[in-house]
DNA sequence: AAGCATTGTCATAGT
DNA sequence: TGACTATGACAATGC
């Protein structure tokens, strides 16, 4: 039986290690408790500590304690959520939402503008186009920057007012009755994140403004269409660029895998557009990016703080891509666990398998030779119960026992040179098991072999049986422990017995029962361990989750900003005065809005925002 | 022999 | 108030 305990325990545990390695968790008390009970009994031995009393005992569970308010699951429960938002928090990473809407311009072959067509036209929206681009899982919304081009649009409004003209400060005439009228598409139509060739026009005519047009490129460049090409000059600026919304054509169409590329690597813009517009393109994105750069400088400082960097989380990538299971601290990989839980559970086991030997006695029969529970048997050499009583401090009732039980010769040693109570820590398996394993084979010595068990069995004895037998109580100590109270109470009314009978019996019942609490208590103390461990483990695998999930975020949100300002470069190169000549990036600048539309502005009144945005954000954090 | 693990027991608080 | 449980602390014992 003990072999075969330990077989099953290391066998398990090791096959619980193997399932860890390769990333399934096995939850071992699961089927210890509820699956497999004739295993956890083989195991741990039957859970009499838990049960044995509860037939009288309703507040018990059959587990014993599953729902007591003192239940250490309710305290791990709690520690585990606590400790799980508390870690969560620590490495909360919220994207926010970018939604840029870019409306390219695009030419009314008749001149006219209108508004009212927003599926015509070229779309830019990249708000949820990028994030297809890069995938449903990478997808990185990112509201700040929004938030920031609203303020663009804001700002712009209060400084230079980019529709109906009225436009201050120099060039900002706005000229409504050009054919180069430039639309600020609304964006809620903008259903698909695509870029699309115009199929007609959309102009708005609150919006339309002559300084700028599409030059002669849109042969080369797929956004625009070829009526663009033809767009007279205009004459002032700012330029309000109608990117017209279409869902006609998906973004994923227009950015073919050479479209992508071809954001991420602008192309060459023509040499009329390099000579102005080209390379050193100074600071492309001017203000609009700002906000999200700075976002993303505070994230990487967060970052930084945390301990954390792109490096790390692309390791951390690889690492956990592999879902192996394996904790960033080496200590607490699933060997050391597992060899921690093998420790606490040979231990659990050790505990449990000595309830089980209560149990088991609860089966034997209830003679007084084989009653009560296996187990703490006096030494052989050391029959004085008396002398074990002084030795742990009753000496009360070893005087009692002195009298009581001299009628037995071979317990009357109440001799100091008996004072060794031997501790026969096997009393957790049944006496027939020990009986097997230990007694010499039955060949030979039958009457000695008799003699032996019989030997054996008395050390098998609890000290309390020693001492009810020594007291002469007529039933078992089991009786005494594990009886209701009424039916104890009646127990013992049936019986004549002196003071000194009902005294020890009293102590019995409260020492039996005392011991299962205590087996009880230790089980409970091991099992909080385990499973502050597994809390432990668990909170570990979603650190290591949400930092990896930090790091893909990151990632998306760079590529996201590379396409944005791929695209920035894209439109701005071949936007075209009313000479068709270029516009000079150190002069102008695109500037989102909010509504979708993009804006062409001179990068003064641009870096004079930004400014300005910087300077109310201050306060801001300094609130924070 | 020291150290550790296990178990029984007591005292005490709480139910 | 008694019975019972839970648990910290201590001691005994075996390894």
């Amino acid at each position: 039986m003990l072999s075969l305990k330990k077989y099953l325990t290391e066998g398990l545990l090791q096959f619980t290690i193997l399932l860890s390695l390769i990333g399934v968790r096995v939850d071992v008390d699961t089927y210890l408790t509820s699956q497999l009970p004739p295993l956890r009994e083989i195991i741990l031995g039957p859970s009499s500590a838990y049960t044995q009393t509860q037939f009288h005992n309703l507040r018990n569970t059959l587990d014993g304690y599953g729902i007591h308010p003192k239940s250490i699951d309710l305290d791990n429960y709690f520690t585990a959520r606590r400790l799980l938002s508390q870690v969560r928090a620590l490495d909360r990473f919220q994207v926010p939402t970018t939604e840029v809407n870019a409306w390219l311009v695009h030419r009314d072959p008749e001149g006219s503008v209108s508004g009212s067509q927003p599926s015509s036209g070229l779309a830019l929206e990249s708000s949820s186009g990028l994030q297809d681009v890069t995938g449903p899982d990478n997808g990185v919304r990112e509201s700040e920057p929004e938030q920031g081009l609203s303020e663009d649009l804001e700002d712009l409004g209060a400084v230079a007012p980019p529709v109906s003209g009225d436009l201050t400060k120099e060039a900002m005439e706005v000229n409504t009755s050009g054919g180069e009228t430039l639309y600020s598409g609304p964006p809620g139509d903008a259903l698909s994140t695509s870029y699309s060739l115009a199929p007609s026009t959309a102009i708005n005519q609150n919006v339309s403004l002559h300084q700028a047009s599409l030059g002669s490129c849109s042969q080369d460049f797929s956004l625009f269409s070829p009526e663009v090409e033809s767009l007279p000059p205009a004459a002032s600026s700012p330029v309000l660029l109608p990117l017209v919304p279409s869902n006609s054509t998906s973004l994923n169409a227009t950015f073919s895998p050479g479209g992508l590329a071809g954001l991420f690597f602008p192309p060459q813009l023509n040499g009329t557009a390099n000579d102005t517009a080209g390379p050193e393109l100074p600071d492309p994105l001017g203000g609009l990016l700002d906000e999200a750069m700075l976002d993303e400088i505070s994230l990487m400082d967060l970052a930084i703080e945390e301990g954390f960097n792109p490096a790390q989380a692309s390791r951390l990538e690889e690492e956990f891509d592999s879902d192996s299971g394996l904790s960033l601290d080496s200590s607490h990989s699933p060997s050391s666990l597992s060899g921690s839980e093998g420790s606490s559970s040979s231990a659990s086991s050790a505990s449990s398998a000595s309830s089980s030997a209560s149990s088991a006695s609860s089966s034997t029969s209830s003679s007084f030779s084989e009653e009560g529970a296996v187990g703490y048997s006096s030494d052989s050499e050391t029959l004085d119960l008396e002398e074990a009583e002084g030795a742990v401090g009753y000496q009360p009732e070893y005087s009692k026992f002195c009298r009581m039980s001299y009628q037995d010769p071979s317990q009357l040693s109440c001799l100091p040179y008996l004072e060794h109570v031997g501790h026969n820590h096997t009393y957790n398996l049944a006496p027939s098991a020990l009986d097997a394993a230990d007694l010499p084979p039955a060949g030979g010595l039958k009457r000695g072999g008799k003699e032996k068990q019989a030997d054996f069995l008395e050390k098998q004895m609890s000290r309390d049986e020693h001492r009810a037998r020594a007291m002469k109580i007529p039933f078992t100590n089991d009786k005494i422990i594990n009886l209701p109270v009424e039916e104890f109470n009646e127990l013992l009314s049936k019986y004549q017995l002196s003071e000194a009978q009902l005294g020890l019996i009293r102590d019995i019942r409260r020492r039996g029962k005392n011991k299962m609490a205590a087996q009880n208590c230790r089980r409970r103390k091991l099992d909080t361990i385990l499973n502050l461990e597994r809390a432990v483990e668990d909170l570990r695998r979603d650190k290591a989750r949400l930092l990896r999930e930090k790091a893909d975020s990151l990632r998306s949100l760079r590529q996201m900003k590379q396409k944005v300002q791929s695209l920035y470069q894209e439109v701005f190169g071949r936007l075209r005065d009313e000479n068709g000549r270029p516009y000079s990036p150190s002069q102008y600048a695109l500037q989102y809005a909010g509504d979708g539309s993009v804006l062409l502005i001179p990068r003064a009144m641009a870096e004079q925002q930004a400014h300005a945005r910087r300077q109310e954000r201050k306060p801001k954090e300094r609130r924070k």
